[in-house]
DNA sequence: CCTTTAAGTTTGTCCTAGACAATTAATGCA
DNA sequence: TGCATTAATTGTCTAGGACAAACTTAAAGG
């Protein structure tokens, strides 16, 4: 029947925008500029919504808000990903393989993409499997779904498939009893999961004992866990997507929550610009974090 | 040095209440009763912030907000979950094996738990692993949580490893061009993905072609994902702790959104007591959903 | 006595509009 | 050119009011 309109509760879970900023949007800017219902609610037509989302996916690419709401919507097309320009076109013989790979994914083609993949952890092993493909090429999946020429859920494609391969990666690896015990999790707001597998499975190989608790503990929890696991270390991940600022606040809380004997190491593409924190080490790169639990083995040796 | 006080957003992170909610509260009841910092905002203290977790557990349990709020702290404990007291003790051989499984969790034995149900997995097979060991143990560790005997981190760390396990024994069926073409996914606000998996792994026994797309897709999203990968049919999953009331207005767009040809099918605890809507197929039940596959294979055959 | 209908409570979400702090851009000055 | 200060931008918070949907309780009917 009638054009499907969504309130702004929808809008907010389908854009990631929040009401405030929706609101807030209304007034300053003039847009978007929603229908009434006959109770005074929002009512947003769908292709305010879908200009919404492709400005979200401008900002969250580098791009400010104030100049995108005044852009038509003809030139929106036409913005570029910072990071897509910043990077020159260093077609190695490595990157026309990533290229073919995310063919696969934008061809819809599962078994395909898996096959692949598949391929490439044998000839590779492990180690160099996650640090020359699955990192790379999650890095060339977020380029692309920022400058608009991979679909959301083609992403979402690659993340499942790629989370499977990784899962079953690190279940062929022994267990049993080793150190030290990591717990691996990210904070609320926080649910993506791809970074957290790949260092689960550098340190797996490395010989730790890896707890995986999924994504998305609250702080007071992740304090109560790494007790109860008695866990030496905890290790947490925040990706580009996660709001900047509110990260150092978080780490402070949880520094807080955690017993100090517990090591707190933080990782993945958002912390890469980030300050030191006192008690938090920070693993810029995936070497780091196989120089972090070196370290800390040493550090064990004497005591 | 100072004790952990969170802010408003803070709060609705780890506890899931609104804000909205969060200030009703306090206008409304006078708890919570947060201090303000010099700029008026909302400080919670810690213990506040603990409360408010319980009472959201107990509120996801089946009990009121009011009740719950002007009742003291140290009664609250006491509250037990309606779905516990509801079913009566029937300890047959297998419920008193689940509990064995459960045992392992609440010990933070992963390995232990991992082999058990490896053990259960080659014994049952795939069909009855999923129907008669995750599916009532999953709903175990619900109740378990609801009555507070299970903590957060042990409910993550359980989900985390049954994942796995589904994962890796769907990664074990064959595949290949098989019919019908599934798509499984979630709408945004429903991270719960066990449900999928555990429809996944019947589908695929039976021979449909699986096209996981993990969670929280948004709804216009779903409708191309569904055209581009010529899907017949989407199947959805809502837990029990969604929201029941925004399901039939979600399902109604979701409709809206997808070809009249793909079929909508949705199950989960979630829409146990959901009214029929047009053009939706609920599946109450794990026969019930290899019922709806055989139907459609059986409704293709004339064509 | 049980079932259904109607009235009353409870509860969450939405609304407006103002204030301010934190970030980013732009200016002036050395 | 490089750095410090001012100015613009932008998100989040606050307050209290309104209302509809969900749930409870009370009343009426079979």
């Amino acid at each position: 029947m009638n054009i499907p309109s969504f309130n702004i509760a929808a809008v907010e879970r389908d854009t990631g925008l929040s009401k405030d900023v929706l609101r807030m949007w209304e007034r300053r800017y003039g847009f978007p500029q929603p229908d009434r219902d006959s109770n005074g609610e929002r009512c947003y037509p769908a292709d305010q919504v879908e200009r919404l989302r492709l400005i979200k996916r401008l900002m969250d690419a580098g791009h400010r808000p104030g100049k995108l709401i005044a852009t038509p919507v003809e030139e929106l097309a036409g913005f570029v990903s910072r990071r897509a320009k910043a990077r020159p076109d260093n077609e190695s013989s490595d990157g026309s393989e990533l290229s073919d790979l995310l063919a696969l994914i934008k061809q819809h083609d599962s078994n395909g993409f898996q096959q692949a993949m598949q391929q490439r952890l044998a000839r590779q092993g492990l180690q160099r499997f996650v640090q020359d493909t699955i990192a790379p090429l999650t890095f060339r999946v977020g380029e692309a779904w920022e400058d608009g020429s991979v679909e959301v859920f083609e992403e979402h494609l690659f993340t499942e498939l790629t989370k499977r391969l990784l899962r079953q990666a690190i279940a062929g690896l022994p267990s049993g009893q080793r150190n030290p015990r990591i717990l691996l999790t990210s904070v609320p707001d926080e649910p993506h999961v791809l970074g957290l597998l790949m260092v689960e499975a550098l340190f797996a190989l490395e010989g730790a004992e890896c707890i995986p608790l999924g994504t998305q503990m609250p702080l007071l929890e992740i304090g109560r866990a790494a007790s109860a696991h008695r866990a030496n270390v905890v290790a947490l991940s925040f990706s580009v997507a996660f709001p900047q600022r509110q990260i150092p606040g978080l780490l402070q809380q949880l520094r807080m929550v955690l017993a100090p004997e517990i090591e707190l190491w933080v990782g993945g593409g958002g912390i890469q610009r980030l300050a030191p924190i006192e008690g938090v080490l920070l693993l810029t790169s995936f070497d780091s974090a196989v120089t972090a639990l070196t370290d800390w083995r040493l550090a064990q040796v004497p005591a």
